[in-house]
DNA sequence: TAGAATGTTTAGTTATTACTAAACAAAATA
DNA sequence: TATTTTGTTTAGTAATAACTAAACATTCTA
């Protein structure tokens, strides 16, 4: 194995390290890392044999990076092969995982505390007031915290990270 | 079961389920839940009780709750029981979780990619020169998500979510 | 049209994690 | 000091998720 082939064996190992941190299958961040250093679109065989999965996993993991805009799709008319490029636009990464998260798991979270807000609705005593209160805070929490994250996805591109963190900074000593 | 009983129940299956959601283990959103409804410290019998968990799955989840700044741990001096409060300041929480996720795993990303690249150093050729720029792209992206992270632990209270979404939008917009 | 090439689906296996049950340790109380 | 109360640890179990291997479906090519 040459030198290159080892870098990207390494890379491809962290790759696929960071993707089961963040809650992701491994194989997604192998077949991830694999696209990512190929400065040519690879097929399905090729991912099988770089990101060291098989077929079948290939196919699945790389729908869902497809899903979350992290590899694009490369088909040409006539050519039954599929070839795959990546997304180097992290920003748009991180949005389409946003969005994937935010849609399916993030509302239901509002939802599930507001059903329980509403169960109370017509309980009385201390016990429920006190209950109500906290559940109401919590509420206005995430709608908050959804509000952010809409506010982030609106963003066209991430204006330079670096200078967002600047802005939160520059809050912080108001 | 009471009105308040059945609320109590479905809020702690909802945190559960969020909990989980987010990559914890779903007892400890159980418990979490059920200390936050409590209006007085909860013991352990009593969180077995409500959070439907057993002894020991209650003591180890505590202690991770702790951990994250999630709950406090109430000892009375020549008291043998514990007793456990709930951190209601949400802004305390996400900056405890920052802090356990980023210290543990989030710069290990970093590193990964660094070594990477210094695996690269004195490989010459195309590809390499190529495998190079991808790297050096994604350290970047990763070092400025880590200063905006940063950024973010260093604010004392959340400033108020909505100023900071109405911070991003205005950011969106030059 | 037969065979090869390619991608998807599915059934089964493996690995991981979170939990339970029970033993244990430590401290309070009788 | 014996017993009870309380929290922790540990060994084993159950649940889940991700992957493999192989069957399958589809499309291209000879």
């Amino acid at each position: 194995m040459n030198p290159l082939e080892q870098t990207r064996a390494h890379f491809i190992q962290g790759m696929s390290r960071i993707s089961h941190f963040w809650g992701f299958p491994k194989a997604m961040g192998a077949i991830y890392g694999a696209i990512y250093l190929s400065p040519t679109p690879l097929s399905l065989d090729e991912l099988v044999q770089q990101a060291g999965v098989t077929k079948g996993a290939v196919s699945a993991n790389v729908r869902q990076l497809e899903r979350l805009g992290m590899v694009h799709r490369h088909i040409e008319v006539g050519q039954r092969r599929d070839y795959y490029i990546a997304e180097t636009d992290f920003w748009r990464i991180v949005r389409g995982i946003l969005q994937e998260r935010q849609q399916s798991e993030f509302d239901r979270a509002l939802a599930s505390v507001g059903e329980s807000l509403a169960l109370l609705e017509n309980v009385r005593g201390d016990e429920a007031e006190f209950a109500r209160q906290r559940m109401a805070a919590m509420q206005s929490f995430f709608s908050a915290l959804d509000g952010l994250v809409q506010a982030l996805l609106k963003l066209e591109s991430l204006v330079s990270l670096r200078a967002l963190s600047r802005l939160v900074e520059r809050a912080g000593k108001e």
